[in-house]
This record gives C-alpha cells, structure tokens and sequence, in this order.
DNA sequence: ATAGTTTTGTGAAATTATTCACATAGCGGC
DNA sequence: GCCGCTATGTGAATAATTTCACAAAACTAT
C-alpha cells in the first residue's frame, strides 16, 4: 500500500468513478473491462494495489470496492467537502458555475474572480464573485485549495501565476494553453481542442 | 515512423499544443521540460520517434517542430477543418458552441442537437440545432466525426449509444458517466469532477 | 455434499518505457 | 579558424508495467 503508480491512480479514478454509478451490487473485472476498455488482469492488479482484496467468483460488491479505491486514493467524500473556484467568469466559467455539476459532488465552488469587475458585478451565484484582485486574499483565507481556469487563452499564464502564489494546489485547466507551475501544484488538462487532437491522434494507430 | 505508443502521442499533443502558442523562433528539450515536466531526454525520445531530426546545438525551429509532430500524429490544420457537433445544450453545450473556443482551430462545429426542443429553438447560433431526433440522419449526412458530449448523466448511456450508432468517431465526454462505446470510436473523458479526483489523488504521491 | 463454473489474486515471464551517458554537431566569441 | 559551450540523437542499461497462466476460493445446481 505504499505509492501507487500514476498509470494506475489514473485507471482506479476512471473505475471509482465507473463504480459511482453502477447500480448493481456486484461488478467483475470482465465487466469493468467492458466499460473501460482495460484489461481485467490488469484491473485486477490495480484493485490489489489498491489495497483491496474482497473479490470472489461473482466478482467485487461494488460499494465495498468503490470505498476501498476511494480510501486508497484518498479521495474526498461527501461529507469532507474540498473548496474549489472558478477563475475566469466569461461564457465557459459562468456555465460551469451555473451547471450544477458539482451539486451532489465532494467538491465546492466557494468563489469565483474575473479581472473583468463588470463581470463580477452582472452574474450571479449562490457563492460570491470578487474581483480577480482578490484572489490573492480570498483564496488563503476561505481555505480554498483547487480552481477551476475558464479565462481566455491570453491570461491563462497570468492567472495560473497568481492561483499558484495564492496557494492553490491543483488547477483544472479549460483553456488551450500550457500551465508552467510551481512543483507541488498539480494540472490537469481538459481543453476540448486537447481533447480533440488527443482523439484525432489515437484513431491513427 | 510506425506506430507511435500512446503514452508518446498524449505527450507528444501536449507539446504540439505547448509550440502552437510558442512565440520564441527556437525551443529546447530544457524549455519543454521546464513547461510539461516531461524529462527532456524523453522528449527527445518522442520527437525521435515522431521522425524529427532537425535539433542543433540551440535547439529546435519551433514551428518546424510543431509542423513535424502535427505531420507525425496525423493532426488537422486549419486548412482542413474536421466537422464536430455538441450533443446537448443545457448550460454547459450552449456555452462550448458559444465561447469561440474553436474559432481558430482545425475544428468546426456544424451543428447541435439536443432532445428539448425548447433547447433547439430559444438557443441559436451560427449552424443549426437539431432535435435529437435528427442526430442519425444529419451527423452522416454533414461528414461529423467528431462529438462534444455535455448532456446530463442520466442521458449520457443513451447519447453515446446514439452518437456511435450515427458514425461518431470519437467523443469529447463532459459528462461525469463512463461511456461504452464499440470499437473505433475514442472517448476523451474531461469531465471536471474526474480531473478534480485526479488531481486529489496525484498531490498524495 | 459434490461436480462444474466462474472469477479472483498473484508469482513469473514478457514486454515496454524511461533514464543514462556520451559521441556528434552547431553556434558564438576571440 | 579554433576553442569552449550547449544541446541533440541514440545505443545500452535500467526500471516499470503489462500480460500470462494457474492454484485457490466461492458460488450454482443437482
């Protein structure tokens, strides 16, 4: 149980989040193989490095495995919510605010900054908008640890800068451009043009 | 030149994307490194096997490099735009066709599709929207390939389902759902929610 | 029970990926 | 033109990941 490989990190998030959602009560590697395209040995392996040892011949219960990668993983619960924001509030950031996506989440959006005051000042949320001035403060002081970056590709480097000083840990990153970041800040890419050529590139082969 | 592994060909668009907003005329494997995190021997490795042989004691032409991983991974340029659709146009689709996020890019999309037809006719943009009705017969009839997918989870089964069925090949999945799809279609899962759960997983290592 | 399936968990083997290390070659200054 | 610097390109070494294959365990049906 000492340090999971990032290769496998990755494919025990995508099985929790499989897991999250599947209403049977048991699931077998073969299934999950299934969904995720991954080979059911190799599903296995990972369950065992997570720790996990339950399964018998109709496979895992799906409850007890999900909690299991979640533990191993140390991903939040529902009932340890982790504050998140949006910075960059144009027509992207100002959807995924609004969209609900994090309702039943164990993550919270808890502020939202734009450079753009007038921005800040039209939309409306159930948390409250600053401007991007504020960051700096905000964010330190309401315990703030990941952010959601939805601001144009133009100061996606700027606003990266400034989320990494003002302490945040991980960014999830919209926008089309590289984030350089201090170690200790984790990014993860979503850009749907990244997305696409990702896409474009696996159909190749 | 044969087949690139995937692991080469995600880094590989990682660094296509990072040279496309590169405004120095040369870049070294240093420089890269510094940006992705990726050792630069490795990158070395990656651009060797995408068949470029152009470095020189200050490194790479920039956007010589940049035409040679496109060239490599088969990825589209402006001059050839790839036709997309956005299935579903809750808040979240209505502002991906909205925020010109593809604007300059090799992909276009050229329609939109949603099962609420109050969607369809309150929302407009520069190509039309469809009911979801429509998908099977307008995405081969348009010469789509390509899908963003944002609807709500509880259609994202059915959607995906559809969307292959129409000929889709690959799918842009904003939806927080594992897609199965048959082979020869490739699913991208940006889902904010896996990528925050990526993140809290990689900051434990 | 018992026999027949099914599926897990895991060492060992095979394969793949990454890092090392260095010969080679371009560039800049003198 | 020559010397020192810097960075590439790449075999060889190392490390890691994945696949294989099978004994052990647990269900099912009779």
């Amino acid at each position: 149980m000492d340090k999971i490989p990032e290769a496998s990190r990755r494919r025990l998030t995508l099985l929790a989040s499989l897991l999250a959602s599947c209403k049977e009560e048991r699931i077998t590697s073969i299934q999950m193989q299934k969904m995720t395209k991954i080979d059911r040995a190799l599903i296995r392996k990972d369950i065992s490095l997570a720790g996990f040892k339950g399964g018998v011949s109709n496979g895992y219960k799906t409850a007890e495995l999900q909690e299991a990668i979640r533990a191993a993983l140390k991903l939040p619960s529902l009932d340890q919510k982790r504050f998140c924001c949006i910075a960059g509030l144009g027509k992207l950031g100002a959807a995924l605010m609004q969209c609900g996506i994090f309702d039943e989440s164990p993550f919270k959006i808890v502020a939202g900054f734009d450079s753009r005051v007038n921005r800040t000042e039209v939309l409306s949320a159930d948390f409250p908008l600053y401007p991007a001035a504020k960051m700096e403060s905000v964010i330190p002081e309401s315990g703030i640890e990941f952010a959601i970056l939805a601001v144009e590709d133009d100061q996606a480097k700027m606003m990266a800068d400034r989320l990494a000083t003002s302490g945040i840990k991980g960014i999830v990153n919209f926008t089309g451009q590289i984030l350089e970041v201090p170690d200790g800040v984790a990014v993860e890419n979503v850009s749907p043009l990244l997305a696409l050529n990702n896409i474009v590139a696996a159909l190749q082969s």
